[in-house]
DNA sequence: CTCAAGTTTGGTTTTTTGGCCAAAAAGGAA
DNA sequence: TTCCTTTTTGGCCAAAAAACCAAACTTGAG
């Protein structure tokens, strides 16, 4: 694979890591600040070991770090510009979502 | 679902629909204007077929829109906020394969 | 040392995704 | 209408991702 490829397949790596509502939960919740994984198990709602290896897909495509302090492993954000994105993706997902409500009751009438 | 819920789905898809490299590259070359379907098939060198399903993706998580002009279908940028945040993510990726590199070539010293 | 709490790993099953092929639409031109 | 070009759809198969459970690992406390 060259570089250019090599490139690519790490910025998808990104996209893919953020491709998953609990994932994508995770990471909205760590805007906050660091969490441990039990805290981090109680907002995403699903088995621990689901959630540690949705941790890791994160931490492997660089989104996230983590650091070991006890018996607890905080995670937080590395990637800090995600944060910019997701409020651009928000308030494009608003106005989509306004449109859908808006072509669905429009539908609803004629219908 | 609740609406919270529907929110986060329809981000998530969003950041699906950019996680795959092929997707990208066609993401990154409508950057400079639009582009027909043959067009993108060459770019991304797949089956036409798997292209146009591609190109669907993208168009359903709002990332993109296309427009009819005769027999060709262009497509072109809908959301255009994904340029800045590949732009950080780029930026990223840079920075994280050159850790790689120097780990990488640390290691190989140290063996 | 053993024990308990927090977290990850391995194995298995189910679900989703991607790619290719052939067939079907949708327009434009003759 | 028929033919040709461009694009999408449906079917199928292989590969990847997700979820769950049980077992293992790590660290602090006693």
């Amino acid at each position: 694979m060259n570089r250019e490829n090599c490139y690519t397949e790490m910025q998808a790596k990104i996209f893919k890591a953020l491709g998953h509502s609990s994932r994508l939960k995770i990471v909205e919740s760590l805007f906050a600040g660091e969490r441990c994984v039990c805290e981090l198990q109680a907002i995403v709602g699903s088995d621990m070991s689901t959630v540690s290896k949705h941790l890791n897909i994160l931490k492997e495509a660089g989104v996230l770090q983590d650091e070991r302090r006890g018996t607890n492993i905080y995670y937080s954000l590395r990637m800090k510009c995600v944060a910019k994105f997701l409020n651009c993706v928000e308030e494009f997902v608003g106005q989509t979502m306004e449109e859908q409500i808006r072509i669905y009751s429009r539908s609803k009438v004629s219908s």
